[in-house]
DNA sequence: CATCTTGTAACTGTATACAGTATGCAGCTG
DNA sequence: CAGCTGCATACTGTATACAGTTACAAGATG
């Protein structure tokens, strides 16, 4: 008999690397913070073991560096970092839409529902979860898993940018327009302009981030 | 006084997962095989805690999977998994490429020197290791180094698929006329050429390993 | 004889203990 | 009083110990 395909992965390491990225994601644990092992264990009611497996994780992901003796710290938010990780997607997704190619009339209804609810979104959280839920199910069908798992790395490590902006200057990112027009060029059944409105969605974010952080840079420079 | 820029990192674990990497790699674990910790850590000669962190961080890679409470088995490789990363990098590469931008007289004196050398290897191991360092020489100078990092992890995931073509079918992949056509375009300077080279050396050498891995998939089938 | 049961061994996941290294302060020295 | 030295403390990195789960096999049962 094969074994199974799903991976459970139902272990501490698991839920508190969630737990973790939630608080960095979040900035409860703040960019530049220094983790201090014991007491964050014991505040999250495990051992340093599971812990230090999940900070590992973490590095890899991109949210934490680690220092030799010194330990892990919370990533500070860059403009550098911010600019090359966000230059990536539009390379990738387009691709991948491509790949994927055109949506049957069922995956297009899912599409447009997970848009609406993105419009309805209150909180900065629920904006950009739902965002990332309508950007994967626009890749559900693509064969390339490898691509799109890489692509949900990015997005992982976009989001604290995304959520710093909307939290610290209450601004919005909407980004309901730019599907709707992915939407329209896939209804038309022209993969090629989807593409092209899914590129422009991907970038469209990146300006008023990169304004904040400018702005914030230069106070704390001063 | 600021830290200093390196990050030193000269563990145990680093070192057991630079061990292991390259156990993995020449197939001295086999791929779909299981890894006893225990065993492993014994012949390292490290406990298991600095080895479970090794092994956490190669299934990050992509090199392991692991299993709750089975533990970490080698990646076995698959067509598809080779496919789907070996798709990825003309994505990718070019761009970095372009972001590079032309380099100069000295960056393409030692890129040539770097292909000669890749001519002159002998074994697989050096024909990879020469062929990926004229890769890194040739992105040297793109200042997305988070994408550069991507180019990194891809490479390690394609490496062990190209050794074991290289080690059980005896042939040899050479790219050192795709690279001089790279070089010809840049002498020209005439980067989109440049590129479109990149990218044509980096599907060149998908066919042969997916002929060998159908080969092989079809055979175990039987 | 096939199949289920049960007990044991092996192994992973987690907790704890220990060792080595950095940090910060008190006291000494010039 | 500035700067260095040495010690105490805190924290990371590693090893070991313990707990929970799985796999396997011998024996019981129909």
């Amino acid at each position: 008999m094969q074994l199974p395909q799903p991976i459970p992965r139902a272990t501490t390491s698991d839920a508190v690397a969630t737990r973790v990225r939630h608080l960095i994601i979040t900035a409860a644990l703040a960019p530049g913070e220094r983790i201090n092992e014991v007491r964050l264990s014991v505040h999250l009611g495990v051992s340093r073991t599971p812990l230090r497996e999940a900070l590992n994780r973490l590095a890899a992901e991109g949210a934490l560096t680690s220092v030799t003796n010194h330990g892990y710290f919370v990533r500070p938010l860059t403009l550098d970092e911010f600019e090359q990780v966000y230059a990536i997607r539009p390379l990738l997704d387009p691709e991948a839409l491509r790949l994927a190619g055109l949506p049957a009339a069922r995956r297009l209804t899912r599409l447009k529902a997970l848009n609406r609810k993105l419009a309805d979104t209150t909180t900065a959280d629920d904006a950009i979860a739902a965002d990332d839920a309508w950007h994967l199910e626009l890749l559900a069908d693509c064969p390339n898993r490898v691509l799109v798992e890489l692509i949900e790395g990015l997005m992982q490590r976009t989001r604290r940018y995304e959520l710093a902006l909307m939290r610290e200057t209450r601004q919005v990112l909407r980004a309901t327009d730019d599907h709707d027009q992915v939407h329209k060029a896939l209804a038309d059944g022209d993969l090629e302009r989807a593409c092209a409105a899914l590129e422009h969605n991907l970038q469209s974010g990146r300006a008023p981030i990169v304004d904040w952080l400018t702005a914030r840079q230069t106070k704390t420079e001063g």
